[in-house]
DNA sequence: CTGAGCTTGTGAATTGATTCACAAAGTAGT
DNA sequence: ACTACTTTGTGAATCAATTCACAAGCTCAG
């Protein structure tokens, strides 16, 4: 199969959001031109997107709101758990490890690490933070898949690379530095300064930047 | 001047955080190549980005770390302050509005607004959770350039609404819904659900996509 | 002052993503 | 069964971003 681009998946994402939303307020089929409409894009690259991945409507009708749903669950690799730790009990970490929405979407917070004697132990959630070195004891034993990096930025790259030499494959990076790592290990960042800074530079640049989101 | 693609600056953001590194370090000049190594980019694609605003290097040398800096920082339209409101004192709001390092790059959080009687009043760092309610007088005197906006995904259209009524032209929005809003309104989107799926899409097929970040 | 060795800046070439445009396939009304 | 109307799926065309490749500029050693 073709490499799919990284923004073609991107805006599954969001296709499948409003696709859900869709189907709990008893929508039956949907529209390229809907589809497009909710997510910022157009018809032609819904249609595009999709077909990528196979040929999910009907000509004259749209889309099966439940079933595409369905499909696009499955291509996103949503339709198993995920197994998610988080590094780092500070205050983004604190804040994403008692966020309900990824539970809701598969994805399950099995534990929570950090290096700070004052934070081990405590309790959140249900959820009782750990020892960092703890680490490469457990993920050995008990698989997650994905560990979300909410350590100070210094320290992002080496808590990176006992991750991964714990035998972490993704990683989903809070801290605004590119990691270095393995060709194999998956990496997402989310660098809200680098959001925050994209609007300064387009606030600034009204005329020459577009305004598109 | 041409429209520059938002690639590009996100990734002169990220050369300017290596950058104020160095400088900091002591280090006087760096070579594209060095910039491309800690930015997970090429040399050419470096040259290339910062070829579009000027020519800040010398042939043999590499570029004045002091002054490329000061260039980066001119370009993104970080010499100055940006004034920045928090809409929700939720999970996420608290964990933002408490995070310093948004205010040591120029984005001085002035206020903090919620909807929640429990919270109106409360502090922290200084700042008092306001009502939502005074957001129309307050933005017209006070005159924020950014919202951040990190209320429940429901009302986040709405929200955004009032905020553009109230005069706001730039939104960093945190709920993982596509806002609708006028064109000259800029927007930003921090969308982690998405970034999650997108490792679980890597994870899932990943001889077919690359491992790139 | 010269030549060897780097490194920038940038057109040209290439690779990649989006948009166009339309045949094909369906629906619905009569 | 026919007509008018929708909407998909997809090659082809266009638009955009990245990579190539190299002349030109600078440094430094001798
Ligand atoms: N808080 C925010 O709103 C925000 C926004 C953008 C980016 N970030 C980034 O997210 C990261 C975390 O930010 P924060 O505000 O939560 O910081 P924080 O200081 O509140 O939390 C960091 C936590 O990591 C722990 N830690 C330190 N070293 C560790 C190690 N080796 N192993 C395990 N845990 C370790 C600390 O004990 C602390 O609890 C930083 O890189 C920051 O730049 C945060
Ligand atoms: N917490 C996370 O880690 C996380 C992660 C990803 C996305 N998000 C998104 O960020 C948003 C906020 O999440 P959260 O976990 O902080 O939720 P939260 O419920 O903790 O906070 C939301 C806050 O918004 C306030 N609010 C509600 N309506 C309001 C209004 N009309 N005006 C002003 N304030 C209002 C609420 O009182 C509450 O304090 C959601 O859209 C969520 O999907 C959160």
């Amino acid at each position: 199969m073709k490499r799919i681009a990284d923004s073609t998946v991107r805006r599954l994402s969001v296709y499948l959001r409003f696709l859900e939303d869709s189907v709990t307020h008893g929508v039956r089929t949907i529209s390229s031109q809907e589809l497009a409409r909710r997510g910022g894009t157009t018809s032609a690259q819904v249609r595009k997107d999709l077909s990528f991945f196979g040929s999910f409507g009907k000509r004259g009708l749209g889309y099966p709101a439940a079933e595409l749903t369905a499909s696009l669950r499955d291509i996103l690799g949503l339709d198993r758990e995920w197994r998610v730790i988080i590094i780092g009990a500070g205050k983004i970490g604190t804040a994403l490890a008692q966020y309900h929405g990824f539970r809701q979407r598969g994805f399950d917070i099995i534990a929570v690490y950090d290096a700070d004697a004052r934070k081990i132990g405590s309790k959140w959630d249900g959820l009782v933070v750990r020892d960092i070195r703890e680490v490469e004891r457990d993920v050995p034993q008990e698989l997650p898949d994905i560990a979300v990096l909410t350590v100070p930025s210094e320290e992002a790259q080496a808590v990176a690379e006992r991750l991964v030499g714990a035998g972490i494959e993704g990683i989903l990076n809070f801290a605004p530095v590119q990691l270095k790592l393995p060709a194999h290990i998956t990496v997402r960042n989310v660098n809200m300064a680098m959001e925050l800074e994209g609007l300064s530079y387009a606030l600034t640049n009204r005329e020459r930047s577009g305004e598109a989101q």
